[in-house]
DNA sequence: CATTTTTACTAAATCGCTTTATCAACGATT
DNA sequence: AATCGTTGATAAAGCGATTTAGTAAAAATG
């Protein structure tokens, strides 16, 4: 049998060179195979072999390749995608699910999908299900009728056994054969709670995620057992939930207004997200409370704008870009070894950025601006 | 000749009705329509026909219809995507290119964009250029051969003359036939100087864009305008000017230092965009001046955490998803009608959004907080 | 010199669908 | 009785590639 490696389609070339300026006007219409192989006085299989250069091709003399590959780029001959892909069945593209485009946590994880999807020479679609139950189960079909060669999902509750391979990212993961991309949680809550503690913190307020959250679980059972390891105690009264559906900081507001009327004193606050935080921020502003100098407040994720707000955002970050660039590669080598053992969890590890919104307890001084852009 | 509509691929269905919860384990092998045909005793010809409900089928009894339909969806018989592509030449795909998913803008561009697209059955591909121009350059053309049926390209500069419609957000169109939806300046420039000119500020600070940014020029032509229409004098060393490409409030930050260090007295900054008004506040807090009691920020976009921000920022809002929509609905009207008559301009209002950054001149109280989320 | 092997190709089937041209059967008109 | 129009279909030609099975000629081998 003979071995045949599938060629990928050309991809964008990464060399950073500058391309000389594009003739402007150049509406071209595409040359085929068939076209090709006349022109070159030679049959459409040899230059398809030659071309994608298949080991059956490898008693052709060297001369006629070359005439072959000359006469291609002269014409800038491109094989026609659907062509290709009705034949080999494949179609080098995979599907992306996000809860919503627009979101910093997808976008920056689709951010790092493209990079590595885009360099192999993969496009990808993208749907958001805006928490849509009916669109969760619905795209991912849609998807699979657009012949995907595989499918990431970011952020999604996930119970589909489908015909692709699937990575998730942040998902959870009841499904065999699905790899999820996971942050260590049991870290994130050490280096959070261990900041606090040498910054002489002792009464820390909580903000947990809400119940349908995919997160919040795990995160919290994290805290807690690094809590009880560092000796730290938890005030069940210092601990609240957000509540409801919306991507707003008000639900953080919310929870902390909550916080601030139980009357309990606490000099610093761990949030779920920074969103929440920053609601947080402000409902601690209202309250005549300083961040950090009277309360410091610590965020999770470091989207985007944690490191815009004023004071910037101390956070545990997770690496979502990296966690995107993680899922499509996983993705595309189980695509392209279907045999290859599968992992159902890739662990990466969270960072803590320390920014602004933290400062030793009950200090009164601010912290040196230790910016992270 | 018959008339012949071409027909939309499976459009995810609007309804936000619940599905019932899908059956695990949804592995099926796709039907052809040959087989379906088989399975029909009729030929494809006669499947086809009617499923794409060509009026070629009209002389077809409602009987024999019928069964076809039944068997269909008895079959879950979809058409192989790539066949019918190969055959009809079209993709309902299209290509969105921009300079980074990751930033709000884009995203929040895209998010309109694929508002439409799914709406009427098309799935889109996005390429970030992260602003080198090869990418600029290539990226169009990979679309092409992964044959788009059109192009949005978000923000970014423009000169190809592809053989397939495009649309541009705010880009720079010196190319006849590409229609470019951009914001009404001149509307934001009257909305902004007269809510500074009713707060009573007459000092006011301006951030230009940088030299290479798309709205830079045309912008600040018309706040100069209305400026004069209003007669406000504007201070020529309370001018300056985001310099570098870093999308980090940063630039605004530098800029806002050297409009201090002018020692020109202000009680107003307008910034080019949100991001920079971010990085103004920081200046001008770390001067001592406080905002929006000591000095009102205006920013421009009004991106996601723009109302996020502690306190929340007072911007002009861009309509992006808006815009992205309307790119999206107008690239399909000319795809679907090509010889339909083309403007080479949609304009869209901007919309003052007030939030907590500006208040009267020289007041000292807050505004009372109205926000917008 | 006869036979095998290698070299240099090609014919043709196939992927799954769309669409035009054609056709048989039948009732209605001339 | 010949012609026509309608009804109810189908055959077959693509769309533009990939790939298997062959084949004719040249080179190598016994």
């Amino acid at each position: 049998m003979t071995q045949k490696k599938p060629t990928k389609p050309t991809k964008p070339s990464a060399s950073p060179k500058t391309t000389k300026p594009a003739p402007a006007h150049a509406v071209r219409k595409p040359m085929s195979l068939k076209n090709l192989a006349e022109h070159l006085d030679l049959s459409p299989a040899t230059v398809s072999l030659v071309i994608n250069r298949s080991s059956v091709a490898d008693s052709i003399p060297q001369d006629t390749k070359d005439r072959i590959f000359a006469a291609a780029r002269k014409f800038k001959y491109r094989p026609n995608f659907f062509a290709r892909s009705l034949r080999t069945q494949r179609s080098f593209t995979i599907g992306v699910l996000v809860p919503e485009v627009s979101d910093g946590y997808s976008a920056s994880v689709m951010s790092g999908v493209e990079d590595y999807l885009l360099q192999e020479g993969y496009f990808y679609f993208v749907a958001s299900h805006r928490h849509r139950a009916d669109l969760i189960d619905e795209y991912p079909r849609v998807f699979l009728e657009r012949a995907v060669d595989g499918l990431i999902a970011v952020d999604t509750p996930w119970h589909l056994n489908l015909s692709v391979p699937v990575v998730t990212v942040s998902g959870h993961n009841d499904v065999k054969g699905v790899t999820n991309i996971a942050l260590n949680h049991l870290r994130a809550a050490e280096v959070a709670l261990k900041h606090l503690l040498h910054l002489g913190h002792r009464q820390i307020a909580f903000i947990k995620g809400q119940e349908f959250s995919s997160d919040t679980a795990v995160r919290w059972s994290n805290i807690e057992r690094v809590a009880r390891q560092l000796g730290l105690k938890i005030n069940p009264a210092l601990v609240t939930q957000l509540e409801g559906d919306s991507p707003s900081p008000q639900l953080g507001y919310k929870a902390t207004k909550w916080l601030l009327s139980s009357g309990e004193a606490f000099t610093a606050l761990f949030a779920f997200n920074d969103i929440s935080a920053m609601g947080a921020i402000r409902a601690l502003r209202e309250s005549g409370r300083a961040v950090p100098e009277d309360v410091s407040v610590i965020g999770f994720d470091d989207i985007q704008s944690a490191a815009y707000q004023n004071p910037s955002l101390t956070t545990v970050r997770q690496p979502l870009r990296e966690m995107g660039r993680a899922a499509a590669e996983i993705l595309l080598k189980r695509i392209n070894r279907p045999g290859s053992e599968l992992h159902d969890q890739h662990i990466v590890e969270p960072e803590l950025v320390i920014r602004e919104t933290t400062c030793p307890a009950s200090s009164g001084r601010r912290p040196p601006s230790k910016q992270r852009h």
